[in-house]
DNA sequence: CACCTTACTGACACTTTTTGTCAGCATGGT
DNA sequence: ACCATGCTGACAAAAAGTGTCAGTAAGGTG
């Protein structure tokens, strides 16, 4: 189980390092000779971790995230089925792409038995009706929030009044059929929410921001008192 | 790396069998001794996997599933959270707790780092207003999908009449903020929906059903041309 | 180009882990 | 009481993992 165990602890390692890692290094943090990195490696590889090593520089996991082996009970992964299969109806193509790939990836993983348990629990009819169509890129702006990335607005509001404004995206809410931004606004100093369905442009800056107490994500969700569990 | 497989395929063994496995079964199987059986399962309950041992009886997997290690890249973990929030908003209690709990587990299995990436991507109000409240427990309902077991309902119609009739429930609808159920009628002899804050009284018979050509979700399915992948 | 860094491979002796065998105890079911 | 089975300890044999060394290939840099 040792070596197992370091497999595990190397990924773990990896993850969360943007630069190349070298196998030298590697070796001194888990104590053990250069070459057993690379047979470790090697064998990482083969179970389908996405490493790459080049030389000259190191080693990179893949921008993706390594889960290790886990259990679920019959609802935890009836959430993840359902959920999946949710978003893949309610948000853009991109991210019903990505949405279609997680369940086949997950359904695979499981045996052909439990595969039946979870056929056909949650179908989803198209919300095309209700929801109103936005001509933003979704997949964007929630790279914006990741990145911090501040975006500026063409928006027109509930009188159909055509403003502009820069905000720091801090998140997306989904109220009823339709997607909101939640953003601090640097126009009204304040925190306000965009439906994305009146944003008639973005772009995206290229300026970056730090939170700060007051425009904080925390700060707006503490001042409603929202701590009912609904964050993701 | 033969040893850590194989422990993989153990759980995949036990997996998909509601009766209890020896550990002589399971050396026959993977051809090794007792004694190594004993041993590997030891570890996999210590690496976590919720299998019990009986003396007399044999080994059996709570009704779990087991998922290896697996990587995702940003977005398909971004839906997996999304996804678990939208389902917390939107279904019942149960389902919301399950929710909270796979969400929690994803969250632990992350580095710290990355942890961060998925603060707040998006957070939902819940759908108090939209949602019209059912009374029937949403969670029986699927258990009822997943059991193949025969609801019988005291509905009303659009116009507020109150029908009973007996359905083989084959999937949940969700349409906009509203959850049908799609089931096999025995009254009418055909597909038929339900939505589920119009249902007075649901009684689980007890009595179960098997797919017939005419009678399942596939027929259904086929029927519509939904083949758009919407299907979890 | 020369030179450095680093990934990667093969071979072989050495170390550690895994395995099978055997012997015995504990527990649930009949 | 008896059987089937889980579970543990000990120890030698088998297998896997490891370090060392020697060498090749591929990026990067001056």
């Amino acid at each position: 189980m040792k070596r197992a165990d370091r497999l595990f602890q190397i990924v773990n390692f990896l993850q969360g390092r943007r630069m190349a890692v070298t196998a030298e290094r590697i070796a001194d943090e888990f104590d053990i000779s250069i070459r057993t990195v690379y047979r470790d490696i090697q064998d990482l590889i083969i179970t389908g971790v996405p490493i790459n090593g080049e030389a000259g520089v190191g080693y990179m996991l893949d921008k993706s995230y390594y889960l290790p082996p886990m259990t679920f009970d019959v609802e935890e992964l009836e959430v993840l089925m359902l959920g999946a299969a949710m978003v893949s109806s309610w948000t853009d193509t991109d991210m019903s792409v990505s949405a279609q790939t997680l369940i086949r990836k997950v359904r695979n993983a499981l045996s052909e038995r439990d595969r039946e348990t979870f056929e056909g629990i949650a179908l989803f009819a198209p919300p095309s009706r209700a929801r109103p169509p936005w001509n933003i890129n979704f997949s964007a702006i929630r790279r914006a929030v990741r990145k911090k990335e501040k975006i500026h607005l063409d928006y027109s509001d509930e009188q159909g009044r055509s403003t502009e404004r820069t905000i720091r995206p801090l998140s997306l809410v989904f109220v009823g059929p339709v997607w909101m931004m939640l953003g601090w606004c640097e126009l009204r100093k304040d925190f306000r929410h965009f439906r994305l369905d009146r944003v008639n442009q973005a772009t995206f800056t290229g300026e970056f921001f730090e939170d700060t107490p007051e425009t904080s994500l925390q700060t707006y969700l503490d001042s409603l008192g929202y701590c009912d569990g609904l964050r993701p």
